[in-house]
DNA sequence: AATCAAACCAACCGCTATTTC
DNA sequence: TGAAATAGCGGTTGGTTTGAT
């Protein structure tokens, strides 16, 4: 047997209030206060309504110094990052704007905000797959142009094609660097490489990889978890979980800066901060950078593998580690 | 001007937490 | 101590308004 009403649903006027009963009641709590008893209320004044409804109606839209509508900036913000931090508390989160309801915020999130962000963030894919798609067609159409001096590979990743080969400026030094991205430690090497500060892409695309090391690096340090057992230390099989598509999606990620949707643990690894992209098309420098927006805000409050979470399967260290490979995976040399 | 769809928002509903007896 | 009453919360509904065709 279920609970009891709370006042019987056939004596009760439903819908919009009148303008005479909003006086009613807000002349009768003004006068008495609302008796911390919102059950019998309604009767002691003479309202065909339901005690909830008339504690509803008050708290939403009677009470004192209510706002309605005209959410200011600064409002959003703080229902933006509210919201990303505690989820639709809308209690909590009217705490924090005062003259503010629960109701008024969650309508406004409902209804405005959530759409105004997602289309911020559409405008954005879009305008950076517009981006994307122009280079590749240029670099296409001009392929002489584009040439540069590392030949090994194509510009783009493929399934069939997963390196990075940097042209690597160092205190005026120039070295080829190349990295595989399918092999895990070689990726990691490349995140470790604090000595590479601007990495270009056939010549022409440039990006400062510092800031994806800088980025990148403390995530997944705290990824990894070695694992101490009797017979020695173990490291997760997979250092980056959810890893499958990440060497094309980094390869992406790093040529263009496009902040990317993807599966589970690699949601934290995009949108951290900004990165500036550095394109020298002849005479003209164009560099864009692209701030953290909600989306990746939102994986990162939510991403469930970062950190202590993670279980990964064990897998052997090989004995042949070197120190700095050590180092990296945080493992003490014996 | 009429129609329709989308957007908006007040109010309702059902559930949980807290208080009272 | 436990059941009932009440308060509070968040999701949903449905009526109204607005804008596009």
């Amino acid at each position: 047997m279920g609970r009891a009403p709370c006042c019987d649903k056939t004596y009760v006027k439903k819908g919009p209030w009148s303008p005479e009963e909003d006086t009613k009641l807000k002349t009768y709590i003004e006068k008495h206060g609302t008796g911390s008893n919102w059950i019998s209320l309604p009767q002691k004044i003479g309202l065909k309504r339901c005690g909830k409804s008339c504690r509803l109606r008050w708290l939403n839209y009677l009470r004192p110094n209510i706002k309605h509508g005209g959410f200011s900036e600064e409002e959003d913000n703080v229902i933006c990052s509210l919201y990303l931090s505690i989820g639709s508390r809308w209690s909590i989160i009217a705490a924090q704007l005062p003259g503010r309801t629960d109701n008024d915020i969650k309508n406004y999130w409902n209804t405005r905000l959530r759409k105004k962000l997602t289309g911020k963030q559409r405008k954005d894919q879009q305008a950076q797959a517009r981006r994307v798609s122009n280079l590749k067609q240029e670099i296409k159409s001009e392929p002489e142009y584009f040439a540069g001096v590392i030949t090994q590979t194509s510009y783009w990743p493929s399934e069939h094609n997963n390196y990075m080969h940097m042209q690597v400026t160092n205190n005026h030094n120039v070295s080829n660097q190349h990295y595989d991205l399918n092999n895990q430690t070689s990726f990691w090497n490349l995140l470790l490489n604090k000595d590479t500060v601007t990495a270009t892409f056939n010549s022409q695309v440039t990006c400062d990889v510092s800031l994806l090391q800088e980025q990148i690096y403390p995530i997944t340090m705290n990824m990894i978890n070695p694992i101490n057992s009797g017979s020695g230390t173990y490291l997760p099989s997979n250092i980056f979980p959810g890893f499958e598509n990440f060497p094309n999606d980094l390869s992406e990620q790093v040529c263009v800066n496009q902040p990317q949707q993807v599966d589970g643990s690699m949601q934290g690894f995009y949108g951290i901060g900004s990165l500036d992209i550095t394109i020298n098309n002849g005479s003209t420098n164009t560099t864009s950078t692209e701030s953290t927006n909600w989306e990746d805000m939102n994986s990162l409050v939510y991403s469930p593998n970062l950190a202590s979470d993670y279980e990964g399967y064990p897998q052997e260290i090989p004995q042949d580690i070197t120190f700095e490979e050590s180092r990296y995976f945080g493992i003490p040399m014996q």
